[in-house]
DNA sequence: TATATCCTGGATAAATATTATCCGCGATAG
DNA sequence: CTATCGCGGATAATATTTATCCAGGATATA
């Protein structure tokens, strides 16, 4: 079980997009180059993220994206979830009910009416994540980028994004 | 991203092994047709538990399989891990040293020596729901199933089971 | 108005992972 | 000696992930 590479993509992406001036946008052409990554693939994850909301996007010339919400209302699970879609990792596939000892037209309650136990664990473990994810915003992110990459390669990174200006 | 069926046919089946007597095993052939399952691909899993210390077995006529250590020993998180694979679920491409205005040949510290918060990130994220799998072992499981299924379907499985003594 | 740019969505393909089966080997109980 | 059972390798079917290409529509700019 891995993490789509879109995730790793988007988050990155999404950090330059903290940074831009109200009015403006970035391509993915842009955003891809910058990050030697390919230009097709990349903007089907942004397909996503504009779908979940996260972003918005400018057509025509000069176009571009943009973040949908202030970056203290992204998450890193608002990114996931965008990515890797709604369901949950683990898809119970209810085999308790095969159970050879069970007759199939007259299945127990315990079975049917209250939840997979198993199910119900990989569920929460599943929040336990997501409630950890939940709690580091993109605000958080850039904020803490900034003070480990520093301040020069920031301007730098912001430069080159607006050097067509 | 998805756990394999493995991890719940997994956890199924060890439920069942947690209460076999002592010196006695189940064989794959019995666990697949008590749940329904193939008994080829189930043996594949067995393997990886027997990689990892969960199960041991035995061979030849009567043989099968038996829990290698105590239930209250055996997490959720080591069937998980054991089936899955030790991979963190993010793997991190380092796109990061990509950056189209950092020299390849003369990255800075921010970026190798020290790790990528996004990554960091995530796998703090992992962390969460490791611990809470670690936290849930196979005794808890047995004891949660026998208050929730009733004693009358344990040892109706239990004799299943037991039924070519 | 013409043109170059950029997002959008569909079609498609390559690569990889997951799911699944089969078979022959060696071990062992009876 | 034989039927049974774990073990491991080879193989195949299917699904998912990764990746590319292109045509269409929107828009800024000249």
């Amino acid at each position: 079980m891995q993490f789509s590479v879109g995730v790793e993509y988007s988050l990155h992406c999404l950090l330059y997009l903290v940074d831009v001036s109200d009015n403006r946008t970035i391509g993915i052409k842009d955003l891809a180059a910058y990050q030697g990554v390919s230009e097709s693939y990349l903007s089907k994850f942004f397909a996503k993220l504009k779908k979940e909301g996260i972003v918005e996007s400018i057509p025509g010339a000069k176009g571009g994206y943009r973040l949908a919400k202030l970056p203290e209302e992204i998450s890193f699970w608002d990114v996931v979830r965008a990515i890797e879609g709604p369901e949950s990792f683990f898809k119970c596939c209810e085999v308790r009910q095969n159970a050879i000892i069970l007759d199939t037209e007259n299945l127990p309650d315990s079975c049917t009416k209250y939840p997979c136990l198993i199910h119900s664990v990989m569920l929460e473990a599943e929040g336990k994540m997501k409630e950890y994810l939940t709690g580091k915003s993109l605000k958080w992110l850039s904020e803490e980028v900034e003070v480990k990459v520093g301040q020069d390669q920031m301007e730098a990174t912001k430069a080159w994004f607006d050097r067509n200006l």
